[in-house]
DNA sequence: TGTGTATATGCGCATATTCGCATATACTGT
DNA sequence: ACAGTATATGCGAATATGCGCATATACACA
């Protein structure tokens, strides 16, 4: 893998990057969403969630669509799933090898 | 999910969020790499990259080992292979989906 | 003990990210 | 045209990230 390719990588990861992100991303998992919905799923205020979805939208892995007065966000790459889970492994399995460290000192 | 999984995901991901980063997983998915060796995949100085594996240490997705003078750099979860063909997925559509709307525009 | 090699850390600077507040835009209904 | 609702954007401040340089640490060998 060459430095760009690298790049474009980690440009569609750092989007993912942020834990407002993380919850946006799993619940449009569940079904297409308007900001208003998504606003419920943290504390957040407003501007700030436009903002975070501003940045998936960019990466390319949400799309929206005008219903009236309200925007509907929709996950175009449900395989982001699959870092999620693995994300989890990463931490389980640390925290596993951390645990056997401190048993085994 | 609740915020403080999604955060657990969001730190996991945030570690990967950086090019060299990327392109350090990708080489260690070919065998573990001593410093030295993953120092000629990018134009980073030294200090840089150590600074770079020490965060994907903490993070739980490499671990080291020391073999005399050099140190070794080891993939724990090869999951993450997985993310970066779905970063590159979405890279993909969202290609796809622009130069549908710029012949359709 | 001294010298060389491999890797990590302290520090300061430049840049990027995130946040909240205020305001702007886009649309609906009267 | 006007008032109200849903969402986005400008801006400034706080914080985090990445970088290069110098230096420290850990080890090997003579």
């Amino acid at each position: 893998m060459n430095y760009e390719q690298a790049e474009l990588r980690a440009d569609i990861l750092k989007a993912l990057a942020h834990p407002v992100r993380v919850l946006v991303v799993d619940a449009l998992t569940g079904g297409d969403r308007c900001v208003c919905e998504l606003n419920a799923l943290a504390d957040i205020d407003q501007s700030g969630l436009s903002r975070h979805l501003a940045i998936l939208k960019k990466a390319g892995i949400l799309s929206d669509r005008r219903e009236g007065l309200k925007i509907f966000y929709h996950l175009e790459t449900p395989c982001i799933l699959k870092a999620f889970s693995c994300a989890i492994e990463v931490v389980k399995n640390h925290a596993n090898r951390q645990s056997r460290l401190l048993k085994a000192g």
